[in-house]
DNA sequence: ATGTCGGATCATATCCGA
């Protein structure tokens, strides 16, 4: 069973490039992320005729997240409770026995800007609404763009970056949280000393220079934690493909056994 | 090089956000 999250930076403009995505890598649930879109006009048609339902929670514009599976789906959670002036930035739906959540986590902009201590008391209502609707032994994957570079490792260039947005104490503080949750971070679980980005700025050629950030993560609850097999980055799908332009961010996804 | 994208608007050029 695959498992897969992608900031797709906007359902129309990418649509003909993720159903080529889905064709190739077949994945079984995708948490998407930045539809800029409005649910009305979420391409379910589509989606459809290529394999997967979809439930969506979306907004005109900017932010929305979904979810598409090959089963049909029951949305337990659309918008984080407590947060909804900051946008639509959650929705968790269940498939089979599986529950994923997709995340698009506030930006910040950057430390001086008022953005920033949103970003984290957004980060402090995500991780008490996940405590609070844990349930022991469930199957869950919480996935999406969370904004935050856990680690030194995870970043191009920690030496200058460190202190500056998506590189501070605090914000690592509130990633750690989550995974003092129980949550693991499924690729890093299996790649533990490799450096890998998920994210390329599209200015400054930073896809070519490979000054990237991994930003990218599907968080494993402890039954999939032992149920996994692999994960991948796919770098790949970050390059312009038969004439389409790529997202700025790169599908992330895991393997689990049945 | 703040060098690119996607989307919105008092739209065909300019802004905002990332």
């Amino acid at each position: 069973m695959r498992v897969a999250t992608w900031n797709i930076n906007g359902m129309r403009a990418r649509l003909d490039y993720l159903l080529i995505w889905l064709g190739d890598r077949r994945p079984d649930l995708v948490a998407l992320q930045e539809l800029k879109l409005e649910d009305e006009r979420f391409p379910h048609a589509e989606l459809e005729a290529a394999g997967y339902h979809a439930v969506s929670h979306g907004q005109k514009a900017w932010n929305g997240v979904a979810v598409l599976a090959r089963e049909p789906l029951t949305v337990e959670q659309s918008g984080l409770p407590g947060q909804e002036e900051l946008g639509a930035r959650l929705i968790t739906a269940a498939a089979g026995d599986l529950r994923l959540t997709s995340l698009y986590c506030p930006n910040g902009k950057h430390t001086g800007h008022e953005d920033y201590p949103r970003k984290l008391a957004w980060f402090d209502s995500l991780a008490d609404h996940l405590e609070a609707t844990a349930a022991a032994g469930t199957a869950a994957v919480v996935a999406g763009d969370f904004n935050i570079c856990p680690t030194p490792l995870d970043s191009w260039n920690e030496k200058a970056l460190t202190g500056s947005i998506f590189h501070t104490g605090e914000e690592r503080q509130r990633f750690r949280r989550l995974l003092d949750l129980g949550l693991t971070d499924a690729w890093r679980s299996l790649h533990p000393d490799r450096q890998a980005f998920s994210w390329w700025d599209y200015r400054a050629g930073g896809f070519h220079r490979d000054q990237g950030l991994r930003i990218d993560f599907l968080l494993a609850s402890p039954s999939v934690a032992d149920r996994l097999r692999g994960a991948e980055i796919d770098r790949d799908y970050r390059k312009k493909k038969e004439g389409l332009i790529a997202s700025d961010h790169a599908p992330v996804w895991i393997d689990l056994t049945e």
